[in-house]
DNA sequence: TGTACATCAGTGAACGCGCGTTCACTGATGTAC
DNA sequence: TGTACATCAGTGAACGCGCGTTCACTGATGTAC
């Protein structure tokens, strides 16, 4: 029909861009979006917004909405892979080395929890699958054979259950992260590399006091009733 | 046009209906939708299907999809009222006691944490908001008071942070209900009453070792390197 | 008790909107000769 | 070095679909006389 308008300015190929940072900038503005809010609520016009770039680029770089997603998670876990070394190690992984390292991961990285809750409970992909089995069948039994060889060794009490144990210390130390908005206004604080140091210290010593070997008193209060 | 078709039977007032069940039909059509999906991923036609009724009873009874949401979150919270009465009194709520509750309430309600972060966490609306406040000025400064009391009455260490501990306890109550895909996987148990009172076990009586006064040792221990 | 009519509970087709995706083009850039 | 042309990176209008919502109707039920 109308293919002869020569008017626009912003037609052909593009002079100063290079395509590296085209897809940098949709996964930085899918990252924002994504984590912010509900999959279904984020439009691809919405994101091609934010990192100043036409929406048909989504389908051009990814293929499409979900192509894009999964870029996204992609990059989050690689990310995650950097700043937390130790989960790529095979040995057993210290108690107080974890609490450490995660709460000054997740400090530093705050949109984390939102987005491990979004993908491995809401979501029905097979990320969520493939996250469950490689937590499960990787980084649980290395902090539990950590909190077996304990109990082996007599630092911690016979009758521990360990995976209660790592239940226990995964949900003192990822909870207030997660329930961040709450937590800030509850305690009125700010959850910034300090207050997550501070944590990690609780953390471990109430840790530690709980599990420990030789306190008969503490055990029977808690088991009676 | 064409307004004189007098064919399908499914016109005219209904028979046998009476509408207090078309409205319940609707709420828990609405619960089994917006536990599992998040909110624009549910579709109302989806839920009045699964209600078995038309979709515009949506709009009928409770003016759109907004005041559906709505009303079931009123709904579940009235039921959270019942089932936990110790969330409506005024005084201060024994720890032990909040974790057996809390437990049972979670192994008997398993949709609630799901809800709650995706209301807390996730969404903007003003029930976000009024539940953060909610929650942070009347459970939770009673629950810290509780706290509070113990440590002056000598029984938890002086050094505690009453805030903190209370964080603890909630993650440790919280996060395995929260986290109950990756648990079940992860420890091969299925989390039912059993598992949730064993686990209500578990937290109190590493909660109480943890904070108990007197074990100088675990004290040094946790606070150094 | 019978009848006329307003009300009530609900239907289902249709509407407009925003979404993800597609596609015919565009013009600068790289390459071959 | 110049030129012709394929390629490449990107544009923007358009498409169809499913969504929440609306609305003209419907016929059983309740009410007044």
């Amino acid at each position: 029909m109308n293919q002869v308008k020569t008017k626009t300015g912003n037609l052909g190929r593009p002079v100063g861009r290079d395509s590296e940072k085209v897809r940098e900038a949709l996964l930085q503005a899918a990252r924002k979006h994504f984590t912010a809010r509900e999959f279904k609520a984020v439009s691809l016009r919405q994101i091609a917004a934010t990192a100043g770039v036409n929406g048909a680029m989504v389908n051009y770089y990814f293929g499409g909405k979900q192509g894009l997603y999964m870029a996204m998670v992609d990059a989050m876990f690689a990310s995650l892979q950097e700043s937390l070394p130790q989960l790529s190690q095979n040995s057993a992984i210290a108690i107080e080395d974890f609490s450490r390292s995660y709460c000054k991961f997740l400090a530093e990285n705050p949109w984390w929890p939102n987005f491990m809750v979004r993908e491995v409970l809401f979501s029905e992909n097979d990320t969520r699958e493939a996250m469950i089995r490689k937590f499960s069948s990787s980084f649980a039994p290395r902090l539990m054979q950590s909190i077996q060889q304990e109990i082996s060794a007599g630092n911690y009490r016979q009758d521990l259950n360990p995976g209660l144990a790592l239940l226990s210390l995964m949900g003192m130390t990822i909870f207030p992260f997660l329930a961040k908005p709450m937590v800030e206004q509850m305690l009125k604080i700010s959850i910034d590399a300090d207050a997550a140091a501070a944590l990690a210290a609780h953390n471990i010593q109430l840790f530690l006091a709980g599990v420990k070997n030789g306190a008969e008193e503490a055990k029977g209060r808690g088991a009676q009733s």
